[in-house]
DNA sequence: TCTAGAAGTTACAGACCGGTAACACCCTAG
DNA sequence: CTAGGGTGTTACCGGTCTGTAACTTCTAGA
């Protein structure tokens, strides 16, 4: 039978979806497994056949959104063939949007603040994928022929990174809002040099 | 007979301090009530004497550090008396001392991260003295003498933010490690324009 | 159709949370 | 000395949390 429709997803597709769309929402320690998995339409039980723990479920979820991020390059390399310094204009075009469009700011960062432990599982993850994202930033910057590449990408990071957390704080229309021509003018005077 | 030792501390004051040190170590909603009366040599039944709840606890938190904020400012004025241009300078090397001594970031901006709710009581606070801190360091980018104070200041306000949870997240030796080059950096390429 | 495994249901354990009530104590100001 | 306010102590309430046990129902594949 085989039920044309893409309807029938599995429970713990439908957990992790569900749950990395509430922990993005409303932090890690202010959602409960059992509001994860009734919004899910499933139950408990059922969560805890496919994810160790909470911690667990958290580090999938971090994965998960590793994954997506992925994909984000992955489109800028496929809309900029080869063409690394449109590709890192389109880099700061994406982060532009997420700023605008989401509020909340980036998962990693925020359960890096929210799991204040230093021995919590998750914060290994984090770094990790972290560290990734940067050295992929400082590798587009070098290919783009960026003098100073780290520099530069470190820069670039330190101020999304700073533009997400102001805009939670401050609000949208706080520092955040120069974030585009901030780092537009870096990139302009770091390729002038 | 006054007890000439200032050891005698009203319960109230050792309440906040002590609130103030467990929330910026563990987050606000990593530490419970008991836990903090407890530390501080005293029981739960005199901390909701002085406060009406956890979140008012949070709050008068928050206003004292802001408060300790300010005594940074005018120690900035107090050593540099007129000297707006080394004011700013010894701002940069205040925060670059916060990062490597302090390891967790800004009260206000894990608070405002942690407390997800839209409408929490502190976010307003948040807000409103986040918004002081970015008017006054715009004044002193101003009063430097910088053209474009305001892009300025606001640069420095994301790469600090950015530093302080990048520094949680990647760790020390991410890209935080450069937040004294590129504030210097961009202090001088201002200032030359 | 039959069966095995996945998923749902209900109930519960044990811990912790924020917040309150009632009462005993101490210390200081008068 | 005494009265009263600040403080400490204990017990408790109702709620929520992560995680588990035992049992039933569904569903897909042979």
């Amino acid at each position: 039978m085989e039920d044309g429709t893409a309807e029938r997803i599995r429970p713990r597709d439908r957990i992790l979806e569900t749950a990395r769309d509430m922990f993005h929402k409303h932090g890690i320690k202010g959602v409960g497994v059992d509001a994860i998995t009734e919004a899910a339409g499933t139950n408990k039980m059922t969560l805890y056949r496919h994810f160790e723990s909470k911690d667990d479920l958290v580090i999938e979820c971090l994965r998960a959104t590793a994954c997506s991020a992925n994909a984000m390059w992955q489109k800028f390399e496929a809309e900029h063939p080869g063409d690394k310094l449109a590709q890192l204009h389109a880099w700061v075009r994406m982060a532009a949007d997420c700023l605008l469009t989401d509020g909340r700011g980036c998962d990693m960062a925020n359960a890096a603040i929210e799991l204040s432990e230093t021995d919590h599982p998750a914060r290994r993850v984090i770094k990790e994928l972290k560290q990734a994202q940067r050295d992929r930033l400082v590798s587009l910057c070098r290919d783009a022929g960026v003098g100073q590449a780290e520099l530069l990408a470190d820069t670039l990071s330190l101020l999304l990174e700073g533009a997400r957390v102001s805009m939670q704080s401050v609000g949208a229309e706080g520092p955040s809002a120069q974030f585009v021509r901030m780092a537009e003018g870096l990139i302009t005077s770091f390729r002038a040099r």
